[in-house]
DNA sequence: TCAGGCTGACAGATTCCACG
DNA sequence: CGTGGAATCTGTCAGCCTGA
């Protein structure tokens, strides 16, 4: 991995173009086989300009190290999340979904925001009361952009906080390790439990582990 | 000309291995 | 021990190609 470090300057070409309100938006939990997809909204303000130093995408942190910067975040920041269930996942799509926890995740912002830089491809067009809100979409934008960045931390530290949640409700499957994701422990638990309603039923494995379930049961 | 299929690029993440 | 790269898994989407 080079040391790609995320850079203000998108924040700073819509500052200078007057909108005042630049919110980073990212997603994480896209991959797993269980579990939501979060979304993170991080409005920054220019007097912060240091974290640069520190943020990153939040893939290449520490845990410790995200726990901490999120808290800063949280407390210096305006800043909000949007889940997306994995019964909305499998109704919508993993892509609707994502868009769906990305604008919770605005709609839970303390204030609307007057442009937004979004993690991706384009592919949706978000509107505040109606009218459509200045965008920009990066790829790779949590490693590129600062307020990705700050984005991608505050979602991934909400949902691994929901997961180790979730696996005292749903034991057997190491939720609090895995997140959800393809491990091998949690396909073995989906084999040997068979799915729960935190598992995409349209991810392959899943449906896979359930028609073994169902077959084994016959 | 148009519909459908294929391919590659993109997103999320983990695991394993090599290297300094 | 920490870091980085490759391979792996999931899905969506745009663009190109092919055949009717």
């Amino acid at each position: 991995m080079s040391a790609i470090v995320p850079t203000w300057r998108a924040e700073r070409a819509y500052w200078k173009a007057g909108y005042a309100r630049v919110a980073g938006v990212d997603e994480v939990g896209r991959g797993p086989l269980a579990g939501p997809v979060v979304a993170g909204a991080v409005v920054l303000k220019e007097s912060r300009a240091k974290w640069v130093k520190a943020l990153r995408d939040s893939k290449q942190l520490t845990a410790a190290a995200r726990e901490e910067l999120a808290a800063e975040i949280r407390e210096h920041a305006d800043w909000g999340v949007g889940f997306a269930s994995s019964h909305v996942i499998d109704q919508l799509g993993i892509v609707w979904a994502t868009r769906f926890a990305m604008r919770k995740a605005l709609l839970s912002l303390r204030e609307g925001p007057d442009a937004l830089i979004v993690d991706g491809r384009e592919s949706v067009q978000f509107s505040r009361d109606g009218a459509p809100i200045e965008q920009h979409w990066v790829i790779d934008g949590d490693a590129l952009c600062v307020s990705i960045a700050a984005a991608s931390i505050v979602a991934k530290v909400a949902r691994d906080a929901m997961m180790v949640d979730l696996d005292c409700t749903f034991p057997g499957y190491g939720f609090a390790e895995n997140k959800g994701y393809a491990t091998a422990e949690h396909r073995a638990a989906l084999l040997r439990l068979g799915p729960t309603t935190l598992h995409r039923l349209t991810w392959a494995p899943v449906r896979e582990a359930a028609e073994l379930g169902r077959a084994g049961a016959q």
